[in-house]
DNA sequence: AAGCGCGCCAACCGCGATTTA
DNA sequence: GTAAATCGCGGTTGGCGCGCT
């Protein structure tokens, strides 16, 4: 059943448009609409097949195409939408108006993807890297193996076992730095741009994780640097006009409006898509597509708890009073 | 200057979903 | 109800341009 590809049709051209096809095919559709795509090219004249029209006309002779390089602001919206919808090409497409799912895509195959490889983030889940989480493992069998070492030389047991428990302080602190300011681009995991207050983003604690590590660079923490965190706010609340960004009328709105069902979906959340949890844990294989497939409702799926992993203990780092039982708690 | 490797991106391919007769 | 036709999507390919040796 169904029908020959357009491959197998013979005698049609295949391969680069010629800017005479391109004219053809803007006139013809310009004048009469595309119509049916399998008729068009007889009707044009054109000596292509339809799909072949089509694909010309989406990703390249549309006259609302914008062309150019992506704005931070658009990469950062599509990092952000390929974390909740995976390869939805169209589906990030319609929130990016002017934009080809085409386009996206190969932006996202040839820069993004690296980008996020580069911050040590899994592209495809958007998490932190194995290898990288890896490294906390490692940190317990220091611990380990330097409370072996300590029941072995008790002269110098408490501090040796204070120094290992700093160490692992210090090496979690800079996987967490790398995780989130990885080559200084923070701004990479702000969905929102520059605008935003740096408490939105939880960068007021990144940056004194930042100022710590800093300053542990050249020795271990003090205990009481450390329990400077114990002071550090709680979580803090948005403000409204963060919690939906992007959910100023017009132009985002209509391109959510024209999305598909899953779209939909995500549009008629009471806090929509517009309000992107950063970092929102959604490989193609446990994205958020299939949190709605399976009924998902909106509050647990802006509930960080729903979640399992590194942000997740970060998340208990901004909640909760930092004390070393906490740092015990976090590497054990 | 020539050869080579690599990155980018337009276009193609195959398949599933939807529409139509 | 069913098969064919059509559409649209995501993955992949291949050609071009550019930089390096």
């Amino acid at each position: 059943m169904g029908r020959a590809p357009c491959s197998d049709e013979s005698g049609l051209k295949k391969g680069p448009w010629t800017p005479e096809e391109d004219n053809i095919l803007v006139d013809f559709i310009q004048k009469h609409g595309h119509g049916s795509w399998r008729a068009l090219p007889k009707l044009a004249g054109l000596n292509r097949c339809g799909k072949s029209c089509r694909l010309r006309w989406t990703n390249y002779l549309r006259p609302d195409i914008k062309r150019g390089k992506f704005s931070e602001e658009e990469q950062q919206l599509i990092i952000n939408l390929h974390a909740v919808l995976g390869n939805k090409w169209s589906a990030i497409a319609g929130h990016l108006p002017g934009r080809t799912d085409n386009e996206i895509k190969n932006f996202w195959n040839t820069h993004l993807k690296k980008k996020l490889l580069q911050m040590g983030l899994d592209p495809v889940t958007h998490q932190p890297r194995s290898d990288h989480l890896n490294l906390l493992s490692s940190l317990q069998q220091l611990l380990t193996a330097t409370n072996i070492f300590t029941n072995t030389l008790e002269t110098n047991a408490l501090r040796l076992q204070s120094d290992a428990t700093e160490l692992a302080k210090l090496q979690l602190l800079h996987n967490m730095l790398q995780v989130l300011a990885p080559a200084s681009n923070l701004d990479l995991l702000n969905p929102f741009g520059s605008s935003l207050p740096d408490e939105v983003l939880g960068l007021d604690q990144c940056s004194k994780l930042q100022n710590i590590y800093n300053s542990c660079s050249t020795g271990f923490l003090s205990q009481n640097q450390f329990q400077n965190f114990e002071g550090l706010p709680q979580q803090q609340s948005l403000p409204t006009e963060y919690n939906n960004p992007m959910n100023n009328g017009g132009s985002n709105r209509r391109s959510c409006m024209k999305s598909e069902k899953v779209d939909e979906q995500l549009c008629s959340f009471s806090t929509p898509l517009d309000s992107l949890p950063n970092l929102v844990s959604a490989s193609p294989e446990c994205s958020t597509v299939k949190q709605m497939e399976n009924m998902v409702t909106p509050n647990e799926f802006s509930d960080p708890s729903s979640t399992s992993t590194t942000f997740e203990m970060w998340g208990d780092f901004i909640n909760e009073e930092v004390t070393d039982a906490f740092w015990k708690d976090l590497i054990e």
